[in-house]
DNA sequence: TTACCTGTTGTGGGG
DNA sequence: CCCCCACAACAGGTA
């Protein structure tokens, strides 16, 4: 049976783990355009008759100004020139099921180009690791090989989407423009620029809620305009709203007219990039754990979903964070970039279920997508979300930057095995358990180091594959107790909070060989250990491990202490 | 005003 | 394996 909340209470919901990308900070890779993929001039290449007199009119007096000239003008130019385009614009939503913003492009009467926009910003700017290039780069390859099934292709331009954009709308006469709504700042920013370009030039921009369950402005529209920052709140609002949107049915062909010519549908100018073009260098690449793409997401569901029982009784404070294979689905990267719909998982989760969403505890798989939920609707409308200063629902906290203590929790040098194995499995596979996530971060802020939540969130952003820049935010002010959660007394231990699932230290051994002979009983913390059994282990601590970075029972004291003051002072 | 309840996921000890 | 308690005590909502 479903996994039904005890009693009369009304909870359900639930969030992936941390991440996504935001300003600032460097990028490991450089972007490289491949040779030879300057967009082309002028408007060539489509010999394809389209679309009517009457909509040729309308569109050309639009976009050339509206002069009755250019309404003669345009009827005595050959049809097959001015035929109309449509474009979708993949961003996030890197899928064909469950794609309302992709449906919406799909007009008999117009070609249909998919585009994604290799932005510079997100090369520069966003902090992505080669696992996420890669996982990116994967995804790509696989939605241009759905959409090549379908007689398309996906279209990969280079260039900030502000100039790219105004080339291809003349080059391709486009009339109709869709992209999945996104909520984040920078993307605000962008859209907003292009859909202001998009009226200049004459084009019809459409904008549908994908990534997301519901419409976050509705959500904040039905609490009165207040941002729920409890998951009850948030609950209680999405009662009131109902189911969210049915998901859209998978296009399994497109009309004639939406297709495209096969000279352009092999032009390779356009081709998902490789990891040379985004700069990646593929020896530093670890085996891949984890592929990108839509196809891969809709396979993991599926085996999941399968064992019913264990999704029906899922609840994520009991799974494992340091087990050797997940204890979880591992879907939350899939979600980050749209391969998965999260509305198809919720509707898959209900029918496994079978039951209402109102009886399904919030440590379900369905809790975790209303925690997800809930983090993107505060930070959709929390000015300053991803930072603390300016930031109306963080807690300011005087946090002390030591650049020692970040590099040594960054690069799993902190002496304390568990927190560093940890971030060695970050860093090679891109994923680890939530609750893992929950103690390094506890571990570099309140708990330990005392280090600004920031930059563990921007470590965090730059090595997830799964990295949400809302999530991401969201789940670096709980765990320091800035917002949403406040029982900063909580504090995990670097050592007995590892020691309750592996009391092995199985998982240590794994991510850092150099303590596999340690006994078991030394395994979390190796420096109690006699120089004997050191020697023993071949491994001497302060030499061939460090030393603790701290003391943990005083760094707790004196971090309570300190928390303590920063609760005061915030009255 | 005060008391109480609840809040996804602490630790360490005990039964 | 489960639950309970003390530890020392947070915010925010409700009665």
């Amino acid at each position: 049976m479903a996994k039904v909340r005890e009693d009369s209470k009304k909870r359900d919901s639930s969030r992936f783990t941390f991440c996504s990308p935001s300003a600032r900070g460097t990028s490991h890779v450089t972007l490289r355009a491949p040779s030879g993929t300057a967009p082309r001039k002028g408007g060539g290449g489509r010999g394809r008759e389209g679309g009517d007199g009457r909509r040729r009119n309308s569109l050309t007096q639009t976009r050339r100004g509206g002069g009755r000239k250019d309404c003669i003008l345009a009827r005595l130019v050959p049809r097959a020139r001015l035929s109309m385009t449509t474009i979708h614009w993949f961003r996030k939503g890197l899928r064909l099921h469950d794609n309302p913003a992709l449906v919406a492009a799909i007009d008999e009467n117009k070609e249909l180009r998919p585009v994604f926009v290799l932005d510079p910003w997100f090369v520069r700017e966003s902090r992505t690791g080669v696992n996420r290039w890669r996982f990116l780069a994967q995804t790509l390859v696989d939605l241009d090989t759905s959409l090549k099934q379908l007689g398309s292709r996906l279209f990969v331009v280079r260039g900030k989407p502000e100039e790219v954009f105004p080339k291809l709308f003349k080059e391709w006469n486009v009339e109709k423009m869709t992209w999945e709504v996104d909520t984040e700042p920078y993307a605000r920013t962008r859209d907003e620029k292009i859909e202001k370009l998009s009226k200049e030039h004459g084009v019809k921009v459409v904008c549908k809620v994908g990534h997301t369950l519901y419409d976050t402005e509705k959500v904040i529209r039905t609490n009165l305009g207040k941002t729920p920052l409890t998951f009850q709140g948030l609950e209680g609002v999405l009662k009131k709203i109902g189911l969210p949107p049915k998901v859209v049915d998978r296009p399994t062909s497109l009309p004639e007219g939406c297709k495209i010519s096969s000279e352009v549908a092999s032009d390779p100018k356009y081709d998902p990039p490789t990891l040379k073009d985004l700069g990646v260098v593929e020896s530093d690449l670890e085996p891949c754990l984890y592929p990108g793409g839509e196809t891969e997401a809709l396979k993991r569901l599926e085996k999941y979903m399968e064992r019913k029982s264990w999704v029906r009784s899922f609840e994520k404070p009991k799974t494992i964070p340091n087990s050797l294979q997940p204890s979880t689905t591992v879907l939350s990267p899939y979600l980050k970039f749209g391969c998965l719909s999260c509305r198809t998982m919720y509707y898959r989760l209900l029918e496994v279920y079978g039951s209402k969403p109102s009886q399904i505890a919030q440590e379900s798989l369905l809790g975790q997508l209303t925690f997800r939920e809930m983090f993107y609707t505060v930070g959709a409308t929390t000015a300053n979300f991803d930072q603390m200063e300016g930031n109306a629902i963080c807690r300011q906290i005087p946090w002390k930057r030591d650049e020692k203590m970040l590099e040594a929790w960054e690069f799993g040098k902190t002496g304390f095995p568990f927190i560093d194995a940890i971030m060695i499995q970050l860093r090679k596979e891109g994923w680890i358990h939530h609750l893992a996530r929950h103690a390094v971060a506890c571990f570099l802020t309140r708990g330990d180091l005392w280090q600004p939540w920031e930059d563990g969130m921007k470590v965090f952003e730059e090595l997830l594959l799964d990295a949400d820049w809302s999530l991401n935010a969201g789940n670096w002010m709980w765990l320091s107790a800035s917002a949403f959660f406040h029982r900063y007394f909580r504090v995990y231990s670097p050592i007995e909070f590892g020691r309750k699932t592996d009391p092995h230290g199985d998982y240590i051994r794994k991510y850092i060989p150099k303590l596999k002979k340690f006994p078991d009983n030394y395994i979390y913390e190796p420096w109690k250990a006699p120089l004997s059994v050191q020697k023993a282990a071949g491994c001497i601590i302060g030499q061939d491990y460090p030393r603790p970075i701290v003391d943990h029972q005083k760094a707790r004291e004196e971090n309570l202490k300190r928390m303590g003051q920063a609760y005061q002072a915030g009255k």
